[in-house]
DNA sequence: CGAATTTAATTTGCCATGCGTAAAAAATAC
DNA sequence: GTATTTTTTACGCATGGCAAATTAAATTCG
């Protein structure tokens, strides 16, 4: 069944897959609207024509909607920057670009041991980053919704700007978290669950907040500015205290019925001797450090969220345990891996997260793994990209949730001049 | 990014999330059309109002859609049947139904051991049905399809109908299916892989001719007929000689980057003595039965594909290896639907296939072992429901693929009355 | 039995959208 | 300075959907 409009106002975003609607000629603007501007935006100064091209708009709607954005503001010319032969006749080509400063939006990465924020501007640039390595692992709701607020508020000040000039605030979260409807399912930083977190920051913030799954948020970053940029479709599996999942199909993030998010943690890798063994206790950042605890120094470590690079060092030390931890972390993610390729068949499979640090022992076991247990006709079919971006990726991550939302808002009608 | 129009012509379906294009009226018109169509389809005689209510487009784009739908013959007016109070009072509705005489379809099942065809008209009524018990397993190409054109001829003969009466024939074939393009990436009952088999049936039978992975079409089957008509995101498995897996996402069938099938018999369970172990070789048909070929009157039926009533028999009469190799079956598939529920979060799953003969000892422990492996915060949230319907079934999924692209055809412009 | 009432479906008028063609504009080459 | 080439805009056309008014068909009431 077709992509259609929603009732308007219940969750904003226009078509995507959400409930199956009717189209009216506004969806129809709406759709070729986003279309261009993200062909603006991803492909940097570029001209009408070409986007006519890309698009497959005719020149004239072409010429209609960058009209329309340039009113609104989201674009800019210029007028320099035409890169083809010099010895071109003709008129030259104007170029078109994202307004940098048409919006401005706060991304962030909550995790248990440290909390990331960024501002960007409507490209995605960042502002201003600022990261608090705070654990605020099972606080209360109302302490964590504070430091939350806290971090929000400080980076936005370092970038000298107001929250009055912030469109939208989203976070990114570990955990099942609802994006449609703003709700925390579960999440190993909340001692509660369901939370309406969303509503809550939004409130307190006096701004549009959303809330994503922190796996998702760096999906659509890395499809945004990362590794991902040439693909419509690819998985992105992040590897950190919780184990996620990101689906990117035909562009889309795809998220499981009800909006929910994937939990790779909870997969089952078999049946042991005492119940089932789940990913997380096999790969999860505790399940690799755990063993670990007795050290004094090194479990301060890991309170503070330096766990994984002091595992480094150690396993550099050729740590016996550790390096055994690691290789059986390892393989279990390569089984995984292959059993999502199985699944999703996507050309790439991106992983990221803190417990790639664990170098060669755990990437070896799980590229062996992945080997062994991708089936022969999918062989070749996926490229695995390990990525270590720093934490500031994350969030800005998640500012693109932010802007992809931002990008598809109606700002004003295409309508006749004003 | 939404999902807009194709290049015409390339694969025919409208807006479904192929390739992201732009949108224009006839994408729009196109949209809206399906829309009351299905809704046409799956609400049994509706008056125009009702559609309007449904679908929420105004009155006056239902009458005019329905108008069009008339002209071409899609749909019957019928002047009785107002279900409502007979005491109400003004213009009775004029309800409307889908023209069971506008199209016919072939649908088909293909299985090692047998075929089944149904001509069906284009509410999906059954007209004629053909079984044969015949195993293709492993023959040539050529030797598959002179079969499969024959049932097709016969059982369209059998409808008193000619292959010139048949709008599109749609193959169910189990493994790796490429539905876009037509071809079979690999299947069990092919020596050969890609091979193009839509093309070469569509010559055969000089008829359009589509094919898709069996799992999937029973899914749709379940969602036009049988056991998710009334929702819009599902997961089925099916357990036949082939592990296949079928996903409902927001009303259409989900296939995954290229269009590829779902191959659930090369998920991993884990990391056997010897290798990797795949769930297929614990709870394929020819795991469970495998064993049992020593038993020269049970080999034979095991060909002839009554190997699972056999089985059933045996279990009746407590054969203790077969038992035990059932237990083992259910458990892989329980953990695995459980992980399948933890990527996909469906409101339900359905269970079909020839291993659900197996009976008790193997659904006990397949629901012990999903009780189990589900995640706690998961528990509750998919329904799990065991569906035994005939190999009929299956063929009319397929028909219903084959319905699906014909609904979606554009057929004529809704333009100005001839 | 005829008129008022009620509900359904269609027709009319309006606005938005996209496309194609043709004219205008802008910069370079000669 | 004029011709040339390319890009951009302006206009008319067609389609789509919607709201309001109109017509249609039945029931109820006087």
């Amino acid at each position: 069944m077709p992509c259609v409009k929603n009732t308007p106002g219940t969750d904003g975003v226009g078509c995507p897959h959400e409930t199956m609607k009717t189209a009216d000629p506004e969806l129809m603007r709406a759709i070729n609207r986003l279309s261009v501007l993200d062909t603006i935006r991803r492909h940097g100064p570029i001209s009408r024509v070409e986007i006519s091209e890309r698009t497959e708009l005719s020149t004239t709607t072409v010429s209609a909607i960058t009209g329309s954005l340039l009113d609104d503001g989201l674009i800019l010319t210029r007028h320099e920057g035409d890169i083809r032969n010099e010895t071109v006749r003709g008129r030259p080509r104007v170029m078109l670009e994202v307004n940098p400063d048409a919006a401005r939006v706060v991304g962030a990465k909550i995790a248990a041991n440290r909390m990331v924020f960024v501002v960007t501007n409507f490209r995605g640039d960042v502002l201003s980053k600022l990261t608090l390595p705070i654990r605020i692992d099972r606080q209360p709701i109302a302490v964590i919704a504070d430091l939350v607020e806290d971090g929000v508020r400080r980076c936005v000040v370092d970038a000298d700007l107001s929250l009055e000039d912030v469109d939208s605030v989203c976070l990114g979260i570990p955990g099942v978290i609802e994006h449609r409807t703003g709700y925390i399912r579960s999440s190993p930083i909340f001692r509660e669950v369901n939370i309406d977190f969303a509503a809550e920051m939004s409130v307190r913030l006096s701004t549009p907040t959303i809330i994503e799954s922190d796996a998702h948020a760096i999906t659509l970053g890395h499809h945004w500015f990362g590794k991902a940029r040439d693909l419509e479709d690819m998985v992105l599996i992040s590897l950190e205290q919780t184990l996620g999942l990101g689906v990117l199909h035909r562009n889309q993030l795809f998220r499981g019925a009800g909006g929910l998010s994937h939990n790779l943690g909870d997969l089952v890798l078999g049946m042991g001797q005492q119940g089932v063994v789940r990913l997380s206790s096999r790969a999860g950042e505790s399940a690799i450090l755990g063993e670990q605890q007795t050290d004094g120094r090194f479990a301060e470590a890991v309170r503070l969220g330096r766990g994984m690079s002091h595992v480094q060092a150690l396993i550099q030390a050729d740590d016996d345990r550790l390096i055994g931890a690691a290789m059986r972390a390892g393989e279990a993610v390569g089984l995984t891996i292959a059993n999502i390729v199985t699944l999703f068949a996507p050309p790439r499979v991106i992983l990221v997260g803190s417990s790639l640090a664990l170098g060669e022992p755990f990437l070896n076991s799980l590229r062996d793994a992945y080997a062994l247990a991708i089936p022969p006709s999918l062989k070749g079919v996926s490229e695995l990209v390990f990525d270590d971006s720093t934490d500031d990726f994350w969030a800005q991550g998640a500012a693109a949730v932010a802007l992809y939302e931002l990008y598809e808002s109606p700002w004003s009608t295409t309508g006749p001049a004003l």
